[in-house]
DNA sequence: GTATTATTTGCGCAAGTGGTTAAATAGTCA
DNA sequence: TGACTATTTAACCACTTGCGCAAATAATAC
């Protein structure tokens, strides 16, 4: 990630905020155990089927599900599985700040 | 991130979006070599001093910059090495995309 | 004290995002 | 063919976000 052109930037920042919301971050959970399609996901995650199709479109165009059509359903599975570790390494990180803030709070106790 | 309860979702998403923008890439980018104060990191990026200054609080609440006063500057490092594993980790993925955007296109040449 | 410089914060604006409902599209079945 | 179901797309709305400008705040120097 060194000297890298601003057009390099832009995309990684687009990848991150493919990450950067709750239900995406649901589907992508749900999608760990096994492929589903819109309605399934959508009752899951308590939203409709529209809004749930176009998470799915901007997952895709950013590889980290493919679809396979089925009948007349579509039928999402996770594509790039190294998701999953980037947000462990986020869940960590996340824990080391709580962990810091503990301690400051414990400071004062 | 298994069985993740909702708000832990919320702060995973929080967290990517802090990293979902590519002025504040730019910036840990920069800071990625030493500590800068916000005049510095302002005119290296071509944005006003308060836009940075913003960016700035933000990547600290995240945990991801430290902010320390010295004189009448603020000088801001990086506090999250594992920022730039993640980083690296997307552009892995970025890259793996765009071979198979090639791969597809090499299909019709 | 005043003046100067650096940073932060309040405000407004243009653009983007997530959600809905309704219409369009695609596939299955009789 | 037509009826039915699933998915996608269009249109719209409330809300958020990134930006600049200007005012407020903080620290230094005179």
């Amino acid at each position: 990630m060194e000297g890298l052109p601003d057009e390099a930037l832009k995309q990684i920042a687009a990848y991150f905020q493919a990450l950067s919301e709750p239900t995406r971050l649901q589907i992508l959970n749900l999608l760990r155990e096994k492929e589903r399609n819109v309605g399934e996901l959508a009752q899951l995650c308590g939203y409709t089927s529209a809004n749930i199709s176009r998470h799915l479109t901007l997952l895709t165009q950013h590889g980290l599900v493919a679809r396979e059509s089925r009948g007349n359903s579509a039928y999402y599975r996770i594509a790039d599985a190294s998701v999953y570790q980037l947000c462990d390494l986020v869940c960590g990180n996340i824990a080391r700040q709580h962990d810091r803030a503990a301690k400051g709070r414990a400071m004062f106790a």
